[in-house]
DNA sequence: GTCTATACATGGATAGAC
DNA sequence: GTCTATCCATGTATAGAC
């Protein structure tokens, strides 16, 4: 071992990278309230100073990370999500992308960095575009569902996208202070979509009703 | 003016109850990360170190405004959630609880809470505490609402309220960071309650094809 | 680019006077 | 119960050697 591995450092690559990754490990396992320069140096196996001299401020290395961090994380889940075929599905795949980001230590990491944003309005920007990261995929995916539906030009996508989106950050938040309650919630939202599917396979008839319903009550 | 009302303080009270008001202040204005003994004494008007005279700590101090703030807004929100007869109404509702709820600067207060509990585990019962007074009123109202409909027993109310909830948390977080959006996700999730209000009042034929669909779909 | 050393600020917490 | 004074830990940021 000719290079250093010593503690909890070291994942390769160059110093700039390592304190991003370690600034998101940091903000995964402890939350945005522990990161600090000294902190997320000392996991990154660097010196303190390097902070500054990389990013300027831990404000900034903050905003970098979760840039770098969200698209990172929305790049692994894109594939699963091209596969949803049904609500569903959507629902399922969900849960799945929610267990896999856990496991990855990266559950809530959007949550704390909203969190995080009315203390530190420089990272309301970057938030934002990290979500909406998750944002697009969700719409795309949306679209896709609902073409073939009696809701397609009803329902406004862009929007309902960005509703599941921030629902999906809260849960995840809620679940790290009521993990049985994070999985009832689950597991309800599962059903609510296996009635919007019914909905969706009853028929040109029901279809039609739907459409008329909709008309009367929607203004927008 | 006998009695002293310099700065930003003095909502009247005891000190204790002063501190506790300030707390939930700063936690909504500033956010979780502003929160010290030192920020909250100013705002209250009073010495510092009397945080820990009544509290102990900082930490309990935030732990016993979540459980008064909670209780007091829910309180103050009940009647109109009682109010509430349909699943448009509700969202009807929500819009305005989030709306008067921002008014008061109290937006986030949860989440700041549900995010702040990561880095101090001591914030997570009494924050989960709190989301549950929130998740007992949501819980009420769509047991009312189900009722009468097919869904009646078919979905799980627990779960969908604090899948609501959580969501609501989530949502009031987003909106820091992206107002737009959050108003476009407010808007949409408008759209998907009339289409449920439109499913629940397709009639008895269709209730019968919801219902064997979702005896077909479900597992648990 | 990376390290040591250091300054300066903020915050948690306690002791003791009033 | 409330205040002043104080200690100590942690954190931001910079200067300067290597």
């Amino acid at each position: 071992m000719t290079r250093r591995e010593d503690a909890a450092e070291a994942t390769g690559g160059s110093t700039r990278e390592r304190l991003l990754g370690a600034t998101l490990r940091t903000v995964a396992e402890h939350g945005i309230a522990k990161v600090s320069a000294r902190t997320v140096a000392a996991a990154a196996g660097v010196n303190q100073a390097l902070v500054f001299y990389h990013f300027g401020s831990v404000e900034e290395m903050l905003a970098a990370a979760c840039e770098q961090g969200a698209r990172e994380r929305v790049g692994r889940q894109r594939e699963a999500l091209e596969g949803v075929g049904s609500l569903t599905d959507l629902v399922h795949v969900a849960r799945s992308v929610h267990a896999q980001e856990r496991a990855a230590g990266n559950v809530a990491l959007l949550g704390q960095l909203l969190a995080g944003a009315q203390s530190h309005p420089a990272l309301a920007a970057p938030t934002a575009a990290g979500l909406e990261l998750w944002v697009a995929e969700v719409e795309r995916v949306l679209a896709r569902l609902l073409e073939k539906t009696p809701l397609h030009g009803v329902v406004d996508v862009p929007g309902l996208a960005r509703a599941v989106s921030a629902s999906f950050v809260g849960l995840e938040l809620y679940e790290a202070v009521d993990e049985k309650g994070a999985e009832a919630a689950m597991s309800s939202l599962e059903q609510l979509a296996n009635l919007l599917s019914a909905v969706e396979e009853l028929g040109p008839i029901t279809d039609r009703a739907v459409r008329r319903r909709l008309r009367r009550t929607t203004s927008g």
